[in-house]
DNA sequence: TGACAATGGGCACCTAGGTGCCCATAATCT
DNA sequence: AGATTATGGGCACCTAGGTGCCCATTGTCA
């Protein structure tokens, strides 16, 4: 669907609070496969569904400046044994945009259609 | 199967017999993917079967020097939209022991059992 | 020659990143 | 309010590299 310039779909809400719950744990960079097994284990079943749309998601946010990546380098030895993963890291813009639209779902005065008492 | 040291067994024959039809044709580097597809092509639908088995025979091939690998870089631009792969390039010592085991195959006098007419 | 031990194949499955198409919905325009 | 259009979700599938277990076969040794 449409969406309003700025503002941020829950698949994009989900990845950057995930990002942050990990920042507070003192994990600055995520993959993309880590983040699909943790919306498996939270919705269930729906996993085959998440991974083509979170890969999008991800891309996306990272066109828009929500998030940077980098590849790791393949040649590490702690890649061994598996293929080489795409690291990201939240920006600036990403934690403010979080910010802002957490403030958004919580101030009522701030939701559409809303009208002083 | 146990198998006499300094002899190839089937699979390794293939791919050192694939990576110098490349070479011939001025590739110097091959994935395992690529084999993979030519191998489904060469016998049909074993394809399943044989990613397990080509990926350890790669390795092995490797770790007895008779194939030599790295990774691409990543963040090369031409890797834009898959994985990266890693690539093997035929060693001396490779094309060394392809070329015996045609010699052994061809020639009667060196397979087990002969005997002088 | 028969027992033993090493090796690799078959198979199922995992890890990791991605595309293309169709369609529902929402934002915007008239 | 109704028509139009942009955007992203669902789904199927592709690309790429790998492991672990079991079992059949083979080389070697007694």
């Amino acid at each position: 669907m449409r969406r309003k310039p700025g503002t941020l779909i829950p698949i994009e809400i989900a990845i950057l609070s995930a990002a942050l719950a990990l920042l507070n744990r003192g994990e600055e960079e995520f993959h993309g496969y880590q983040l699909a097994r943790e919306i498996k284990t939270a919705n269930s079943d729906r996993f085959r569904m998440a991974a083509g749309t979170l890969y999008k998601a991800l891309n996306r946010m990272e066109q828009s400046g929500l998030l940077s990546s980098r590849w790791e380098d393949p040649s590490s030895p702690d890649v061994e044994g598996r293929p080489p993963r795409r690291l990201y890291r939240l920006t600036a813009d990403g934690e403010a945009a979080y910010k802002e639209s957490t403030r958004v779902a919580t101030d009522p005065s701030l939701q559409a259609g809303w009208q002083p008492l």
